[in-house]
DNA sequence: TAGCCCAGTATCGTTGAGGTAACCAGTATC
DNA sequence: GATACTGGTTACCTCAACGATACTGGGCTA
């Protein structure tokens, strides 16, 4: 609640980003730690979280919600004032989102030199040829994002 | 490689394979549990990957192949013999799925009991009321599984 | 010579998460 | 009266993952 959320607490750049691991839905892991610092407001979420639509917002807040990992508290006035806030359930994600991270600083780089070798491999077996299953060409498949970018 | 691998190792019944925690893409977390004990051939893993077309188990091995997480060991026999086997790097993985499994022995009780409970309510607050955006009449969104089941 | 086995391919169809854009209610301020 | 602000809602669309089904190749066996 403290001081705004930094924009750029996640970082479109950052491999991490790219990792083979997911909490919830492709929103939940970072909602989760947007409310690390204590309640934040509807739209508050919004700026750290570029690009999210406020229906995709809502419907992440609400699963979440619904499974006991936020509150949702909303003052009667005007304009409208929403706060979401982190449960004690919601908070023991972060030991997963720890592990993940951790992981990452161990083993990301190994796994990314893998892909980069692979994709510039001569292709020893014939049968070893992948027409393009996850290679596309702009990013990785992208799963979630557990690691804020520059803390500066 | 010993003893063939239980067709009930992921039990589909299991809630916790309708966790909010997924590593890779849907099989890569059991794929890699699967190799846990050992080199599997690819009919081997079909078994206790219940349902897995053989398209998508193949997309699966070449991606993990592709980021490092798999060799694949093609013997020039007929008929044709593939092995797979877990790198060191999708051996990593297993530290990531045993704290996903803590968290669930830990939490997943109380997140299902929050879904129950939130699913029941009377509704309140007329704000929160939700259509049915995760609330999917068969079952949850499920996202992964990592929890074998019945050990036997 | 007709199948079988293994490890896949090829083609098509479905599904659902997520994205786009527009709209809304109630108050307050201009 | 017009506009803005907050926290959404509604309808529509897209695209990639996943699934169903059928087929292949090549040596082996019956």
């Amino acid at each position: 609640m403290a001081e705004p959320l930094d924009p750029e607490m996640f970082d479109p750049v950052c491999p991490s980003s790219a990792l083979p691991i997911q909490i919830g839905d492709k929103w939940t892991g970072m909602v989760v730690l947007c409310l690390e610092g204590g309640r934040r407001r509807f739209n508050e979420l919004k700026v750290p979280l570029r690009g999210i639509t406020p229906k995709v917002l809502t419907q992440t807040l609400r699963a979440m919600e619904r499974d006991g990992l936020v509150t949702r508290t909303a003052y009667d006035e005007n304009p409208p004032r929403v706060e979401y806030e982190l449960t004690p359930l919601g908070r023991s994600l972060l030991t997963l989102i720890e592990a993940a991270r951790a992981w990452s600083k161990d083993h990301l780089p190994a796994l990314l030199q893998a892909r980069l070798a692979h994709d510039s491999a001569p292709d020893p077996t014939p049968l070893s040829r992948t027409p393009d299953l996850t290679t596309g060409p702009p990013s990785p498949p992208a799963t979630a994002d557990l690691t804020p970018a520059r803390p500066r």
